[in-house]
DNA sequence: GTCTATAAAATGATAGAC
DNA sequence: GTCTATCATTTTATAGAC
């Protein structure tokens, strides 16, 4: 019995394998045979589609660029305040990230296996991603709160990454949810503080 | 020619070996066999010391979490304000990540090693003693300037942590040094705030 | 105790039948 | 195109001489 599947379907179906194994097992058990076995595929199969592992491992770091996190989008900001609305979307991230703790050691995982891995800037460009999926949000949240950033958006997009990472790492650490919140809430208060009433001048 | 050396002490060596291993090509590739040769040492002389490279791994991550780090310590802060000293400290440690990025990316890589790998708390023993040692630091900044914390000492430290850990990721994804020193002087300003003159009563 | 030689297992990649 | 069988290499770990 063959299965006669279009090889693009086949292509997307090993990267998807490849990413639940990360999650599961981690960036460096992630062998050819653990990934065809979870995609169910024989392991003939693999490289017909991928030249080498460090082709998928490469189409897997841009597919998770692309399609994860960006669920924050969805998240629902609270539009009391710009204190509120940070903090609602970093409270909501950390939600995802006590229920899915391995989707977010995977990323970082990934992230830092780009750097080691590949000369040309694939971490970059995961994070330039990342940066500005957050000055979205952060423009989305002024919108909403009837206000405007006092700093650049690049700059506080960037600041917002490093916390959400710095948190991230804090809690695979020790599991301190009331920490991770505690942090948020600080960073909250921090970014209100860099926030003016829309129609303002430039320098209240 | 047989080299007659304490077992403690080519413990050490091995364990120094691999860490400059680790720094120079990841902990993927830090194997038993690199290690050894990095250490200058007969392939059969580690298994003798070490039970597994699983037990090396282990020994390497306790150490590191006991000598990394500690020399921000030495960093020199500027006493002029809370906000200077934390900028101070965040600039030193920035030209650190600057100079040596393999050895911070190293201890990322262990850090989420150490939490792929052990059930028990090797990662969370590693930031707890990062914790603390910026707890320490933020305490000795209070009184250089002639400040107390407005806020509990933990929570502090434990949010500057992220803020570094977050700082060197962004860093590593796209080495924009002048981008980081933005962000540490977003957060020594967000710090300043939580600080007050020393003799002043809780609440301001 | 120290080292060389080798076993045993895992992994990336390919050959070749169908 | 698809898959089974296999190769070549790497790696952890051990056996056994000295």
């Amino acid at each position: 019995m063959i299965r006669r599947i279009p090889p693009g379907q086949r292509r997307d179906e090993l990267v998807a394998a490849a990413v639940r194994v990360i999650a599961r097992s981690g960036v460096a058990k992630t062998t050819t045979r653990a990934v065809v076995a979870e995609a169910d595929m024989p392991l003939g199969a693999f490289h017909y589609i991928f030249g080498s592992h460090d082709e998928l491992m490469r189409a897997v770091i841009e597919t998770v660029t692309d399609d994860e996190r960006l669920v924050a989008e969805a998240a629902s900001i609270d539009a009391t305040s710009v204190e509120a609305a940070i903090l609602s979307g970093l409270n909501a991230y950390i939600d995802l990230l006590v229920a899915e703790p391995e989707r977010e050691l995977a990323l970082l995982e990934l992230g830092l296996f780009a750097r080691r891995q590949s000369a040309d800037g694939l971490m970059r460009s995961q994070w330039q991603t990342y940066f500005e999926t957050v000055a979205g949000l952060l423009q989305y949240a002024a919108v909403l709160t009837g206000t405007r950033w006092a700093s650049p958006l690049d700059e506080l997009a960037r600041t917002l990454i490093a916390v959400v990472d710095g948190i991230t790492i804090g809690w695979l650490a020790d599991h301190d949810t009331a920490a991770a919140r505690r942090t948020a809430a600080f960073v909250a208060v921090a970014f209100a503080a860099h926030s003016r009433p829309a129609s303002s001048p430039t320098w209240s």
